[in-house]
DNA sequence: TTTAGCACTCTAAACCCAAGAGTGCTAATC
DNA sequence: GATTAGCACTCTTGGGTTTAGAGTGCTAAA
């Protein structure tokens, strides 16, 4: 089951013939286009051969051929070659995202509208998952009697804050006890290990009567918890109405439908698993193919092509998401998604231009930040 | 040109018949279905009246007709009968509406969801307005040396906050000088008569130097000025793909190009009169209908039909919006978006119930603070 | 192993046709 | 004078047929 030089040939002409027309390929408009040095029955016969192997389909028997999953999966993991970006590309995204300079989730909605608006297609971006990260601070601030503003900092240089109602008898002073004694309780605690328990341990070295504290101890918590939420940004999901593959408005509402539906794509970006799963849970393609991939650079991207999205209303898409860092840790994922046939190359470079110019943003937004940190180790 | 009584009932027939079918409506079918007592041909003559007069268009010479932007005009006006909703229905909105107690931003955005989904129409909703909310407190924490939070609270109970660069060397006190100042100086004024001379000047108090205070003073300026930035909210957008009016992809692309223009049309939005316009524009209508229009309690919401709307990609569309209070002022819009043959019954009844519930919640969100003003005058 | 040749397949577009729904007009009727 | 039955006419829609064209698989020769 392994691709020789002209069948990887023949393979990749086909997914690029295909991607630029829409239309299924055929042996004699393929040895026109390309210039290979062979007949068109030679090409059937190789064609036949990428069928046999499950590399392409025909829609329907004296048709030309069409790349399955699988082709294109071959096509890029080891056909594809990419480009850099030109000057003017990278000058222009560059300006895009130069928007929101102070505000984390200003700058990934704004690498967001860059892939979508520099791809054509659809782009989502994750915000930054900071179950991880660790507090540092906790404020409440009094706005008036019976509402206080909560604000936690975190690790990461991350601020986010929450509107909350407390006992009208409290006074400023005593939601600054209050914060503090959790301040000194809580920070260096990641997200995740703080619990209602943790909280209301700290909560108790304010010296308040417990039923004035009881409810500001829970706001705080849920102001805490809350922090970690996950946001969804997407942009241009209405792009993908002008390619041939979603003509069927049927089609198109369903597909509009699920990426409507935050929650759900949410949680699929934050499951994923990262970079290093590429090149494999493909036991079928050949060995060659495999020790190549493995051979470049190790990729920064995840391509889930076709059914391998798992999702029944995306089946005729592929999806290529990478992540970026706060710091060190992987932090979210940004993401575009188009039609099966997508542009894998244009993407690709797009979305790892874009990935770098995030992660230098978010290293210059937190960089007195990391000063900091790093005169304390 | 004027409505006898037949006519009325023909057109209003007319109208629910196309409503419910989208297909153009033959003078046969409209007698059988509605049991008028006359002949078809009668119908016919009155029908053709009514083409004459602009209330429907025939879209080619042996079809059925289809009624006008007139022709829908004068059924809202004045021939559609708005019900009440159920009790059923009134207990699901408030159930969706039930979830973000705390946060105006919450608020907002649930309405949206209720009446897409509730209308299966797509829906709009605009933040309130704030620009002539005044300035109650301002307060600045010092998150780490270099970055401090702005916090403005208006007297609306609205809070924003914001997160600034200042001098690295301002330490926390300097900062609460800094705000206090501001707020001495600022507080009680509007958002509209704040400036930047108005807060240098009050700056000027917080005695420090000038080069020290130069940026902080031109960050809580942008900060001010920027919580009364507008924000949309928009919901359901690809539900307009299931009604036949937009099969072609073509068209539906152009409509969702246009909605993802948020700017566009939060400007749009804002820019709307308020109610009190409803029934005018129409100088064509039969002074009967008017008369009629303003014998019923006044309007409290807007109708946008067709050409009405002024914008080429939603001449197919209507529009249907209403306004939400803070207090006593009018303060943003909330909105459906539908096929011209819109249920208007329908969508009239969820957004005047919403509009409604919206007003409650606010109110009850705003309530601490309405007691304190209340004492204060 | 490659390729020319050929019969075969299937789609898509063009075309025609008939059915059906609707119209406008006229003349008869209430 | 308003209403309506009757009729000829219009236009869309859907079904069926035909044809051109692109593509295939197979065989036999190079």
């Amino acid at each position: 089951m392994s691709l020789d030089e002209r069948k990887k040939n023949i393979l990749k002409a086909v997914v690029d013939d295909y991607i630029s027309t829409a239309e299924p390929v055929g042996s004699k408009s393929l040895v026109s286009k390309y210039h290979f040095n062979v007949s068109p029955a030679t090409v059937r016969n190789e064609m036949a051969a990428l069928e046999e192997q499950g590399y392409l389909e025909q829609p329907h028997t004296s048709s030309g051929r069409v790349p399955s999953d699988k082709g294109y999966r071959a096509y890029v993991d080891s056909l594809l070659k990419v480009d850099d970006l030109t000057q003017a590309e990278c000058d222009n995204i560059r300006k895009i995202m130069k928007g929101s300079i102070d505000e984390l989730s200003g700058l990934i909605r704004q690498a967001s509208i860059a892939l979508s608006d520099k791809t054509g297609y659809a782009s989502l971006a994750l915000s930054p998952k900071l179950s991880q990260s660790h507090l540092k601070q906790i404020k409440i601030l009094m706005i008036e009697p019976g509402r206080a503003l909560v604000v936690v900092v975190l690790s990461a240089g991350v601020v986010k804050d929450r509107l909350v109602r407390v006992p009208n008898i409290l006074d400023a002073s005593q939601l600054v006890q209050i914060a503090s004694a959790l301040e000194e309780g809580l920070s260096g605690m990641t997200l995740d290990d703080i619990t209602l328990v943790t909280v209301a341990t700290a909560a108790r070295h304010a010296q308040l009567p417990d039923n004035l504290l009881n409810q500001v101890m829970y706001e705080a918590y849920v102001s805490i918890k809350q922090a970690d939420n996950l946001e969804l940004y997407a942009d241009g999901a209405q792009n993908l109405l002008s390619y041939p593959e979603f003509q069927d408005v049927h089609k198109a509402k369903d597909y509009l439908d699920i990426l409507a539906r935050d929650g759900l794509i949410a949680g699929y970006l934050s499951e994923m698993k990262d970079e290093s799963e590429a090149g494999q849970d493909m036991p079928e393609l050949d060995e060659q193919v495999i020790r190549e991939a493995q051979e470049r650079k190790p990729l920064s991207y995840v391509v889930r092509i076709g059914q391998e999205i798992m999702m029944e209303e995306l089946k005729d898409c592929s999806f290529i998401t990478t992540t970026y860092k706060m710091g060190d840790i992987v932090a979210g994922r940004i993401g575009v998604i188009g039609p099966r046939r997508m542009a894998y190359g244009k993407v690709i470079s797009n979305i790892s231009f874009v990935k770098q110019t995030l992660n230098e943003q978010i290293r210059r937004l937190a960089s007195s930040e990391d000063r900091m940190e790093a005169t304390r180790q």
